[in-house]
Order: C-alpha cells, then sequence, then structure tokens
DNA sequence: CCCGGACCTTGACGTGGATCAAACCCTTGC
DNA sequence: GCAAGGGTTTGATCCACGTCAAGGTCCGGG
C-alpha cells in the first residue's frame, strides 16, 4: 500500500513561482476565493505544487491525516474499502475540490488520481493556523463542507433507492452540471473515469454499467463519442430517466 | 405537505426560562460546547424550546431555510423523496444534533420527528449573526459538519456495497455506539424507529428488515426486548457481521 | 506489424432481495 | 369484550442485477 511518494512527484519549485494563487485558474471555486492578496501571499508561502500520473495513491485510509490538498487540474477519486476488497467510490474530485480534511488524526478514505493530476499540497498545521487568523477563509470552507453534505445526500439517495438506469443518467447529469460550473461545455461530458470506477461509485458493476450505456446508446438518449465523451441527445428524457418520473 | 406548525407546539415560555442553555443536558455534544457563560447568555436570548408529537413534520425538503434547531431529547429523521414515492432517510438525528444548514435559502431534506421531541429553535439569521461575532462557535459547528461527512461516508459504503445483514448490523453497532456517546447504555440498545423506517434508512424494504431481524434471532447474535429494545448477544461476531469478514 | 494486456462489451445463468399476499399481532376507542 | 387499524412477521413468487465466461477493442512496445 504505496503511501504519499514525493519521489514520483515533478520537482515543483519552479512551477510553484511561477503560478502563484494570483494566476490560479481555479481560485474562484474553492477556498481561496474569500482571500485578499495580501492573504493568497501568505497561503501561496505554505503551499507546494506537485503533479501526479494517473492511478497514484495520494494517501490511504487510515494513514496520519498531516496533508491537504486541492485539485487545480485532473481528476482524483476517493474511496472506502470493506475487508475483502468490495469498493466503494465516495466522490470524484475536480478542479476546485479540496481534500484531507478529516475528523480525527487519520483520512477516512483512500484518495488516488484518476488522470494525471495537479494539486496544491498544504501541511495540515500550517493551514489550521491560517485559519485561526483568517475567519473569512474558515467561513468558506465551512460553506464548502455543507455543500459536500448535501451533495452527499443526493448520492445516498442514489445508492439506496435509485435504479441501474436512474443511477447512471443521475451519473451522467451530475458531470455535466459539475462541468458547466467550472466553465467547461456541458453537452459532450467528459467521462474520464473507467467503468469499474463508475460502478464502485454507483453500488453497480461493471457489466451492468456497460449494459445500462448501451441500453442508453441503442434508445437514443446519449452517445458515445471518441475521447471517452458522451454526448446527451435527449436532455430532456434524461431529466426524467434520472428522477424515475 | 404540513410545514411548520407552532399550533401543535406547546407553549415553551416557561419551560425557556426554567431550563436556561447553563443547564441543558446536551450542551457538552453540540455547538453549545464551544461557549462561555456569556455567549450561552446571548445565545439563549434568540432560541425558543419547543416541543412536538411523534409523527410532526419540522419542515418539508425545498421550504425557505429560515430556522436551525437542535434537539435536546426525543428522535428526528432527516428524508428525500422521488418524485414517485419512493424515500431515502439520510439521518436519524439524536439529543444533541443540529439541523436545518442549509446551502441555498431551502431545506434539502424533510425533518419529521420520530418520537415525541424537543428541540431548542433559532432563527436562521439571528444564529448567522451570532456566528461572525463567535468564531469559536462557527469552528464548532464546522468540525460538526466534518464528522458528519465522515459518518456520510460510511453510509454510501453501506448502501453501494453491503449485504442486508450487514446494514442490519452496521445500523445497531451505530446506535449503540451514539447511544454510548450520550452516556447511555450500549447493549440493550433502544430502537424507536419502525421496521419501515429503518428500511428507507438502509436502502432495503420492511419485509427484508424484518426476516433479517428473525434471522439475527434465530441464530443467537441479537435478541427482541420488550419496549423496542434489541439485546447484542454475542457482539463479536455483530462486529463481524458489519463488515463482511 | 504484430503481440500482450487492460478495458469494455455481450451472453447465459443464478440469486438476493423485491413484490405480492396473507396472517398475526398489538393498541386504542367504543 | 370487541372491532378497527396500524405495524410486524411469514410465505410464495418474481426479477433486476450480479456472477461467470467469452470475445472484442484499443493501445503501447518490441
Amino acid at each position: 500500500m504505496p503511501s504519499f511518494d514525493l519521489g514520483r512527484a515533478r520537482e515543483p519549485a519552479a512551477q510553484t513561482e511561477m503560478n502563484p494563487c494570483g494566476a490560479c485558474p481555479v481560485r474562484s471555486l474553492t477556498v481561496c476565493a474569500a482571500l485578499e492578496a495580501e492573504e493568497l501571499r501568505r497561503l501561496a508561502e505554505i503551499l507546494q505544487n506537485v503533479r501526479f500520473d494517473a492511478s497514484h495513491t495520494l494517501f490511504s485510509e487510515g494513514d496520519t491525516a498531516d496533508i491537504l490538498y486541492n485539485v487545480t487540474s485532473g481528476t482524483v477519486k476517493l474511496y472506502k474499502l470493506l475487508p475483502d476488497g468490495r469498493r466503494q467510490i465516495t466522490g470524484f474530485l475536480l478542479p476546485g475540490d479540496f481534500l484531507g480534511l478529516s475528523v480525527n488524526e487519520t483520512y477516512a478514505y483512500t484518495a488516488e488520481t484518476v488522470t494525471p493530476t495537479t494539486l496544491c499540497r498544504f501541511p495540515r498545521k500550517k493551514i489550521e493556523a491560517l485559519l485561526e487568523e483568517f475567519p473569512k477563509m474558515q467561513k468558506r470552507l465551512f460553506s464548502m463542507a455543507s455543500n459536500e453534505l448535501a451533495a452527499a445526500q443526493d448520492q445516498m439517495l442514489l445508492l439506496g433507492r435509485k435504479t441501474a438506469k436512474e443511477k447512471i443518467c443521475s451519473f451522467l447529469l451530475l458531470l455535466s452540471q459539475r462541468a458547466s460550473r467550472r466553465g467547461h461545455k456541458e453537452n459532450p461530458v467528459h467521462v474520464p473515469m473507467s467503468r469499474a470506477d463508475i460502478a464502485d461509485y454507483l453500488g453497480l458493476t461493471t457489466e451492468t454499467v456497460s449494459r445500462t450505456f448501451t441500453q442508453l446508446k441503442t434508445s437514443r438518449v446519449i452517445s458515445l463519442l471518441e475521447g471517452s465523451k458522451v454526448q446527451i441527445m435527449d436532455m430532456d428524457q434524461m431529466l426524467d430517466l434520472a428522477e424515475g418520473a
């Protein structure tokens, strides 16, 4: 079980200087949106830019939680395992998302990159000190946590009560909405994760995910494009299918 | 769809005076734990004690979220519905739990009492003003939200990947742990909610919940006592069953 | 260009839990 | 005491999705 491994990270010092927070493309989406120029400078002092290949484990469930991250590009998945290997992915993180917050001293889940990913890396202690100093940041973090909580409740409804088809449609719509909130085009949706990852996120198997995709394709609700893109052909029907209406 | 209905609340003025926050039995568990005497006094000024019968709807999904609550006794369930009536209970709240936080201006779920319940009632605006003034309270609220987020991820693992038997065992253990954290005896666990509520919390049907209970009873892992109490007879096996080990 | 391996799709079949349908409690009210 | 109505249990049957097993497709490396 590989824990955090700086060896695989490209040396980031130069990049840290060249791309300070002021020029950060995802600033408006994340904690940093709350900060003034001077505060940003303080934040930049304790941060490191890091880059990882796909399928790199950032940290594992149970590791001591002394590093926090902010995704700046790429996709990260969070998951929990049962002793026999069954896996539940609890979230996919996109640019602007924050990870590593933990209640006790250890991470409650494993974090692994899905695609090549760049992140800001913060020592937990230093972030906590900064939070004391900048209540605006504290407040912003709280509001992000509230959003995540609401999303978690939606996901519980999905996992507990939706059918396979409803799950897949909800998932595609979620990706679409998240893309548009980040200023990307929302219709051909980019779906960077594997069928297996989608299955473990939705509480299904790869086979069922695959079958459901072809079923949606056959009924002309979606069509599969080059480069893991999915075109939503009939948005109205998609919205209905996602809620079982 | 009955929204908040003060008519059914016992007039609480006297009680508010007689049981101010200083004497609150759940204070150590909730937001208020972070506050000093003077701050508590300020909080007490904006709070009302209210009491409701069982099966009373505090608010519905989509209502304007201008009231927050803190449970002081009893049990409350939170749920979301699909258009066709399928229901997912996203949480059961016990004394000390907080509810009503919302991202937009509306509640993301319906809240309904399971048993007769007493709560502290806060106008949202006034709480928000107080939060600005008391960063300790802000911080405490954030740490409570982080805890809830971790619990939500456990619940996703349960809903997406556990079998019926594992779900029921996990649920009973959760109730047991929460009781003990509140200083109640953890072994004969009090299970105040109906089979239908348990089913909607675990993503099952009442029939399956009932069958699983009898199955656990037959294999002498639990036994059902008077007054909706469940005795865990074999705690080790229970712990194994909950994780599929 | 061809090979190997990872991922995806498709098919045949099995099953855990849902559905449908009674009975069987308990209360509570008359 | 008895009837009515909600919750719970139990049984018989069904089916959505899982499991098992091939193929198919794509891609990177020799």
